[in-house]
DNA sequence: TAGATTGTTAATCGATTAACAATC
DNA sequence: TAGATTGTTAATCGATTAACAATC
């Protein structure tokens, strides 16, 4: 097969997950006016090893100095850029529940990267509201606001029955990603990414852990 | 070392994530009627390949049957009591606002897994409310009533500059398991259980995917 | 300079996928 | 019976961790 352009190097998952977080420790670094710091530093932070944050960085391109570590403006510059979160991704939110309700209001949380520029819902009670200062519109409005806003992302927060049939209706809005907080495995054409989160695994997982945790602790020998 | 009792696998955590789904869909079969449904199925519906599930499924000692597949009404079992999700899990939720809201209302989404007690905030203005049926009780009630009805887990919902002071107060009530929705790296001695739900890891993996299939479809090679 | 820290290459670890005999 | 599906064992794939020369 012929090759068009440049290579991108698959990054792994469990990196791009980790990025956030360093993105806060060197914010909260720079508030502090330190302006270089030592992966072995960011480290201790984490709670974790320091060639995980070497081989982590390394992703987005930053280079550090030996002896010295590295540059923190650099640094947040370069996450930022290879998640795309130096310009603002435009966003609609699709179900204004209790969730896409709270989501609405983590604004700051987000440091700017997400700008939800309206919420949709079907519920006549709803539409016409202004949450966390977002105006919730009926769903009709959506695939003309799409098109003319050219938005191209969706948080989807609606009850699971309607999400198949909303995601079709965000995909012929041209959306290309979809952020699904319901619990359904949505289809879509494989020019649309789907990340999905779904609260339940987090819990499945606390759960699992918790239980092993009170076997051991019985004397039990976990392996 | 001696080895006092049973040896436990470790179990994958992928594995244990992608169990709430099973779940799911075991229960909609179940609600058609269907009694027995072998791993392809199961797999179309996961948008897997059917290996993943008899390997995920195994974990629970459920076993299937050759030819036929597995006994819907025995895997739910199997996979509840794996996850300790047959008898319900109490919970505190610590910080009323409004991602705490949200997941108060998320009731029936857990299906009876997970039973939050009651709420805690040290906002005056929210003391004393109900929220989806939960009250909102004064932070320094938290002791008293974590002793007196022996809950041992807690969902995290504060503002992160008091994450870790609360976290402190948790461990001094006894709490095994908390469920961190902040993004505060909580220190915690190990017969504590943490679980961070950060949600900005999710919105990173979407942007870098949109990113990569934006430049796929301007003909670039995404390898 | 001496020593801490970097980037790179190799080794280990763990999860997914493949292959296949057993079986209902 | 024939063939679909299971559980198990082996092979592959991918991510983490270790080792170490380069370097400021």
């Amino acid at each position: 097969m012929m090759e068009i352009a440049e290579q991108y190097k698959k990054v792994a998952q469990p990196t791009i997950r980790r990025l956030p977080s360093y993105l806060g420790i060197l914010h909260s670094l720079r508030k502090q006016g330190i302006e270089v710091v030592s992966g072995t530093v960011i480290a201790e932070k984490m709670l974790c090893a320091p060639i995980q944050i070497r081989k982590d960085l390394a992703v987005t391109g930053i280079i550090g100095r030996p002896r010295i570590g590295f540059d923190v403006n650099d640094t947040i510059e370069a996450i930022e850029t290879f998640l795309g979160w130096n310009n603002s991704n435009d966003a609609f939110l699709i179900g204004a529940g209790s969730l896409g309700t709270a989501l609405l209001g983590y604004g700051g949380f987000f440091n700017h990267n997400l700008n939800i520029i309206a919420a949709f819902d079907s519920d006549k009670v709803k539409i016409g509201k202004v949450i966390h200062g977002k105006k919730v519109l009926g769903i009709e409005k959506l695939s003309n606001l799409a098109s003319r806003m050219h938005v191209h992302m969706a948080i989807l927060t609606v009850p699971s029955s309607v999400a198949q049939t909303i995601t079709d209706m965000l995909i012929s809005c041209n959306v290309q990603g979809i952020w699904n907080f319901t619990a359904v495995k949505l289809v879509v054409p494989d020019t649309v990414v789907v990340q999905n989160e779904d609260l339940s695994s987090g819990l499945a997982v606390l759960c699992t852990r918790l239980r092993q945790n009170g076997k051991a602790k019985k004397g039990e020998n976990v392996k």
